[in-house]
DNA sequence: CACCAATTGAGACTTTATCTCAGGAGTGGT
DNA sequence: ACCACTCCTGAGATAAAGTCTCAATTGGTG
């Protein structure tokens, strides 16, 4: 979904040099399968500091690369692909995150935007249950 | 909008004794206008411990007296009113917010669901724009 | 009023994130 | 290929937000 030759100019980033250190984490955040925190990618990369790895997570973020995900009251975590409007659908027991790429709530917000007077800036979606697997699956193990 | 004379019996919340740290917890969140964080809250309550402002603040939540904002990375916000299903309507620029009655997605979100063969368990949506006055008052100071 | 269990709160601890600044490493010019 | 110049890195200090512990306190009951 994600183009991954397009790795090399995203690496540049909003910097102006292409080194060792953001190789290291972008690669491995476009390798990640599912989605992961900050310090999860800190912990598997120890040979990079922790400045680096949220300074390029930040970078990656503002470049539409990855997008943040906010569950409940947990740390945020990051997920490939945000360069295009979508929303997320996240199952509440195994965590697993779905995208979803047709946003069905524009006339929806744009009415709510005009009736409050406000120029509007974005809306963000999560629908959360639990998907068929974890659903299928209760019970089995009882 | 919320019916403060409920607040005797909010004061139970989970709890078995209505105690005083916890009657001047929920007295200053039923009286605060506007949201709030959690620290905020500790810092105007001096007098009652942090953990006891977190505790109640949990149990309010959990009650559905209060609902829990997330505004991006910044820490989680409070309002009255959690109890109705609803939605926000924030303004990036001066952190005002509305709420939203009218739940406008929910077939939206069914149809997802469905789609994913997820057994629903709610959403949550967010609209970010900028009010009325601050998108009048800009370029008035400058 | 006394008793006892539920609740409190000071402060230690954890987690997550940001900041600083000396040293290291890309990059362009030669 | 090398140098120099500047940007970038990273160890560790600091900050922010929240949880946990346990001795002391207190509300509710008989």
């Amino acid at each position: 979904m994600v183009d991954r030759s397009a790795l090399a100019s995203v690496l540049q980033l909003g910097f102006s040099r292409a080194t060792g250190p953001r190789k290291i984490v972008v690669e491995t955040v476009v390798a990640w399968e599912g989605h992961f925190s900050a310090e999860e990618l800190c912990r598997s990369l120890p040979q990079v500091g922790r400045a680096t790895v949220y300074r390029t997570l930040a970078s990656l973020q503002e470049e539409g690369v990855i997008c943040r995900l906010m569950i409940d009251g947990r740390a945020p975590r990051y997920l490939l692909g945000g360069t295009q409007h979508h929303h997320h659908m996240v199952c509440t027991q195994c965590g697993a995150v779905q995208d979803i790429a047709d946003c069905g709530v524009d006339d929806f917000v744009d009415t709510v935007a005009e009736r409050f007077g406000y120029e509007l800036d974005g809306h963000r979606l999560e629908i959360y249950g639990r998907c068929s697997t974890c659903v299928g699956g209760e019970g089995a193990s009882s």
